[in-house]
DNA sequence: CGACTTCTTGAGGAACGTCAACCGCAGTGG
DNA sequence: CCACTGCGGTTGACGTTCCTCAAGAAGTCG
């Protein structure tokens, strides 16, 4: 734990595929590589660095409650920025991997400069993750432990490389474990099992494996995630 | 609904006195107020426009689920930047005034030609609002009432203006009603009122009367706050 | 093969939502 | 002035739901 498995320096390290890093001119994505101490994270590795960018893998941030309750209250993947300063208040919670992963620390400095360079895709990024964040709370305050997953498969289908095969683009990987998915929907792991099962039971999806999975009927299941769902009697 | 009370155009309109927009010289405070069209709003007032500052008063994101459910996902309080442009998916939520507020709306040019110019004060708004929302995000994921009320109350007095009175820096006020603050923490006012009572009778906090409380044991507060109060049995 | 982790399933109970009733207060109109 | 209405807040009784606990299944690694 805490510790960093290796160095990735690589001459064609490059910065992920997707947006907003792919609309970089070629010179800004050298100017930011050349400034970069990326890292190989395996699972339940701490990351002390509060700044930087997601190259691989899953990432989020952990707190611990008072009585020893796990909660991660944002998921990292591929491509985003990570940003955890704060100017009042200490810092909560702390990165940790969910899965290998490659980060890429950034110091103030060097991040300063960086954003300086790049503010467009910086503040596009922040944008990106605020409406990600807002979203989440929205699943979070009010939904049932169904729609809380149903809402989450979705946000799995916009990770980059969750669609497996383009001949069966509603077929996806789960990108973190079960416990992780409870600890991040705010449900325990018996009940994301239970939900999930409830989906496959209902022919919404269909389960291939552990960590492939086929959405079926994705109109029930955006109707779901959108609250469709409720406790039996929600209905004031 | 949806209506403007009236424009706000004054001479000595001035930005909020707190971080970051106090921290600016004041040609460039000028310089943004030329570009805005300050309104004055009611509760219930939604916001057609995504981008703005927050000058007085309280705004939210308010999102409605499917089953007609009512959620809160984002406080904003004077001096916050509002920014809910997205680039994939759709807009979800709309803005909403919790009471009478002031609103500085600002049009896609004028928000860039500002967010140039102040682009460190933009920044450190930005990074504030990912910080609250973390933090809002790790209240809901798996807090109880109690819990989350007490934290929401932590999160009340560091809004501008909380604190009434210099010699009693515990009495605050309270933002928002009841029913708002159900649903920005995902219970029901029920619940809320029951937890408010609970903290009272453990003489945590006083009513003063239904806007104005006062923190009589900050850190058995705290405490509760950062999970000291699971349900019964939730220590595996 | 055994030790371990992750996931799954089932049974039972605490907790929060539901429903209903009530209070205090502000606004409104006669 | 009072009656009426509506809204926000509060309290109590009851029931559904999700958590707890336990045990087993399936996969992984030595």
């Amino acid at each position: 734990m805490g510790e960093v498995l290796g160095r990735y320096y690589s001459r064609d390290m490059a910065l992920p595929d997707n947006h907003p890093w792919n609309t970089l001119p070629v010179s800004d994505v050298a100017s930011l590589l050349e400034r970069a101490t990326p890292m190989v994270l395996a699972r339940g590795h701490r990351i002390k660095s509060e700044l930087g960018i997601v190259i691989s893998g899953a990432v989020a941030v952990e707190c611990e409650l008072f009585d020893g309750r796990r909660v991660l209250c944002t998921l990292f993947h591929q491509g985003n920025l990570v940003d955890l300063r704060r100017t009042k208040r200490n810092r909560q919670g702390q990165l940790i991997a969910l899965k290998r992963s490659i980060f890429i620390a950034l110091d103030e400095r060097q991040f300063a400069v960086c954003a300086t360079d790049h503010a467009t895709a910086f503040f596009v990024q922040l944008r990106e993750l605020t409406a990600r964040m807002r979203d989440h709370a929205a699943d979070l305050v009010s939904k049932t432990p169904l729609e809380k997953l149903a809402s989450v498969l979705f946000e799995f289908t916009r990770w980059p490389g969750a669609v497996l095969n383009d001949n069966e683009p509603n077929m996806i990987r789960m990108p973190i474990c079960r416990s992780d998915i409870a600890d991040y929907i705010g449900v325990k792991p018996e009940t994301v099992s239970r939900a999930i099962r409830q989906l496959e039971r209902e022919c919404i999806i269909e389960i291939l494996d552990k960590n492939r999975i086929v959405l079926c009927d994705i109109p029930s299941m955006r109707r779901i995630a959108n609250g469709g769902r409720p406790r039996r009697s929600t209905r004031r």
